[in-house]
DNA sequence: CCTCTCTAACCAACTGGATAGTTAGAAGAC
DNA sequence: GTCTTCTAACTATCCAGTTGGTTAGAGAGG
């Protein structure tokens, strides 16, 4: 590993970036900060990434890209889907952080996504196709049920609005909630 | 109306506190912008309300007890009480906004309420008493059942991970929502 | 009814530290 | 030798919180 090396530094840059902007937002985060966690400089900073608001956005567009997989949806197994995100969301923080944020900070109406390429086609294809099928009722809207799934896994999350579930509950707990959150998914959306 | 009006100076305060924390939460909230808003200045502010952060707390606490009316829930209309919050967040951006910055700045987990006075007791005991009478499935959590209903009714809000409605969108586009959403919540929840 | 006094309400201007963004140049790598 | 990577130090502005007062108006005394 040479001493100097460009792309590491970006990488040091990007990964510090996304905790900070995790834990305290656009607004909230310093960019001074960032550059001693990542043991760096901010003129390293500005030279690589413009400035705060830019970082921002690539932070969530990058940590998007690189931590929701493409076909991780699936249509044909939304309750166990669902209970997935709910564990997801329970492992890592970091996503629902930087997308309740980027929601509040960036893009108060429309597709939260529309900055990093809109929600995946795919899944209102998807949608569609379970519908067809008969997996997924068909009287709701692909985009609705999605919609609906996503508020539905995220209940416990750290943006919810009633209770944010933590690791150091009882197992019993999480496994009521996945439970409970599986069931009602099924009886809203499958048939 | 007397020129001096330490009560009206308070109001105004406050309001200017609530719209500019709803905007920009409170790391990016500016306390001379809500001074100038409040037609007075930052001396007063800190006269009244002590510092930055307890104004946001106050601000919060404030807004939840004058617009969440208690007796409004109601366990045995589930359905039209979810649509009820739909219309309700689409007409009013500003408690989901300042929910979720507080979630984010001031309570990252456990109980949102608990600086306000904790998740009204009278939920629970009410969601128990519909479960005991057969009219919500008594295979969940009361909480868990209350913590996905406003989970899925805050689906379109400001704090959106998907889509966030706006009044402008057509009407056939808000009824074909709040249709998916009661008939999920039936679906899930009634017996 | 007028004037004096006292207090609560008010405010312009200030302070000190924080903060985003810049500069000018040092030093490793090829 | 020169291009890229790196850095300490700097600048200009912003911002939460304070200071040192001024002013409106209520009530008391005459």
């Amino acid at each position: 590993m040479p001493i100097r090396d460009a792309d590491a530094t970006r990488a040091r840059i990007l990964a510090a970036a996304t905790a900070e902007f995790a834990e305290h937002g656009l607004a909230g985060g310093r960019v001074d900060r960032i550059a001693a966690t990542a043991q760096t400089n901010k003129a390293q900073l500005y030279h690589y990434f413009g400035n705060k608001e830019t970082l921002f956005d690539l932070v969530f567009g990058h940590y998007v890209q690189t931590h929701v997989a493409n076909g991780w949806f699936d249509p044909e197994r939304l309750p166990e889907y669902a209970a997935g995100v709910y564990d997801y969301y329970l492992q890592d923080p970091v996503l629902v952080r930087l997308a309740t944020w980027a929601r509040l900070e960036r893009t108060p109406t429309g597709d939260l996504y529309a900055r990093v390429g809109g929600v995946d086609v795919q899944v209102v294809a998807r949608i569609e196709m379970a519908q067809a099928q008969g997996i997924l009722v068909d009287t709701m809207q692909p985009l609705d049920i999605y919609s609906l799934v996503i508020g539905m896994a995220s209940s416990w999350a750290q943006s919810s609005l009633t209770f944010t579930a933590t690791a150091d509950e009882p197992e019993a707990v999480h496994a009521a909630r996945r439970a409970a959150l599986a069931d009602a998914v099924r009886a809203a959306f499958c048939r």
